[in-house]
Order: structure tokens, then sequence, then C-alpha cells
DNA sequence: CGACTTTGACCGGCGC
DNA sequence: GCGCCGGTCAAAGTCG
């Protein structure tokens, strides 16, 4: 269970694929990280519209929105039930807008404030301990679409979205461990907080999407022998 | 005072 | 046709 949190090289792994389970047109991207707490922060307002305990998870999802005006992306945040450390965040839709300058990362200059703890996210209120019990950060991406285009689109939706944890103005000059993957090279924005990052682009198109959440959920519990 | 979280109720879709 | 489940809304309450 603490494999890959006890190696110390905490992995992110993105699978890219296209959920064809329905006929959504947003991007939808699934961010799987290793943490012990569960908001993430990625730059941007998010207001909590609803939680609720779904089957086959103990753990509540939490819905929220962003709060930009005439940003309509949505995401969920559930915890893992079998790996208590991690958290799968959904993304749906993409921002149309900045990321708010004023979270944890207004000023990239002045240094402490990319410090490691922010990059972890934590929000006003949350007394947790951030990676408390060794936690790496594993992020897993999944990326759906309506099923045309699967990595031209998901250039284009990490772009828009900014995709990371972290507003690019801070993934570089970031004291803490925010690395870009090197094979998401064709987007900047792409950058997770401490940890590296591994990228599965999953080939198929048609509808591997049911798949490649399966394949998602059903690594969670075993570990990938690599990492 | 404003922004945001929390919680229960309500609604729509799907499966049996 | 009914029941279950996931997702969203809205009102109230809390915190900064």
């Amino acid at each position: 269970m603490d494999v890959y949190a006890a190696t110390s090289t905490s992995t992110n792994a993105i699978d890219i694929g296209a959920v064809a389970s329905r006929a959504i047109r947003e991007p939808r991207v699934v961010v799987q990280t290793t943490s012990e707490v569960d908001i993430l922060d990625d730059g941007y307002r998010w207001r909590k519209y609803g939680q609720k305990v779904v089957k086959g998870n103990p753990n509540p999802r939490s819905y929220y929105k962003c709060t930009h005006p005439g940003c309509s992306v949505r995401k969920h945040v559930e915890r893992s039930s079998h790996d208590l450390k991690s958290v799968i965040t959904t993304y749906e839709g993409k921002h149309n807008h900045e990321v708010p300058a004023a979270r944890n990362s207004g000023h990239p200059s002045s240094g402490s404030a990319a410090a490691p703890q922010a990059t972890n996210g934590l929000l006003h209120r949350r007394p947790e301990p951030a990676q408390g019990g060794g936690g790496g950060s594993l992020a897993q991406f999944g990326y759906g679409s309506a099923g045309h285009r699967p990595a031209e689109q998901f250039g284009a939706a990490a772009a828009g979205f900014s995709f990371g944890m972290l507003p690019r103005s801070i993934a570089t000059p970031a004291p803490s461990p925010a690395i870009a993957v090197p094979a998401m090279q064709g987007y900047p924005g792409l950058v997770l907080p401490r940890g590296e990052m591994k990228v599965n682009l999953l080939p198929q198109s048609g509808n591997a999407g049911a798949a490649a959440s399966q394949q998602l959920m059903g690594r969670l519990p075993k570990q990938h022998p690599q990492m």
C-alpha cells in the first residue's frame, strides 16, 4: 500500500483516454492524487455545491464549481475507498479565464508564496497536516472526450485547463518540487506539486473510457509494478 | 459584511 | 411501474 509512498518516488500517472460512456463534449480530466488532504487547490476558486456518498465507496464525494462568472467548470473530489491517501479529482469542462491571482501563489517572486505546504493546496480552514504519513503524490489523469482527436483535444484541454495544481506562473521558480512532465512538454500548463509524473497516453479513442476508468480504479489497490 | 461550507431535499436517468 | 443512485439546488450557518 505504501510502496510508492515509501519509495519516496512519488509518482503521478496520467492516463489519457476517451470516455465515450457519455456524449459529453466537455473534456473530462481525472486526477488521482495521493494526499492526506482532499483539497487540492489548483489555483482556481471553487465553490462546493454538494456532497454525496456514492455506492462502492464509503467516502463522500464532493462537488465543486468554479466560482468565476461565465466559467462553468465543475470538479468532483472523492477519496479512494481502498487507499485513504488517494484522492480522485474529476474536472469537467475547461476554464475560460486566467487563474485568479490571489490564492497561495500570488507572488512567485516572493518565494514564500509557493511554500511546500501551500503547494499542496490547503484552503482556508483545514487544520489537517498536508501529507502527513508519507504521502507522495500519485496523480493519475484520465482524459475523456467525445472520442475524437484524443491527443489533440487533450492538448487543448490541458492548455485551456492549465491542467495543473499550480498556476504556471509559479510552475518554474517554485522552490517546491513542482515538476513539469517531460513527456508533456507540449503542455506548459501541466504541472503537479511535488512528485514525478508519469504520462500514459492511451492510444485508443473509441471507448476505452470505461476501460480506462476501470484500469484507473483497478490499479489503485494494486500498485504499479514500476512505481 | 461578504464569501464559502454544510446539509437535506428534489430531480432525472437507469435498471430490474 | 417502482426503486435506487448520482447529481444539483437552495437555505442556513460559519468564518475571516
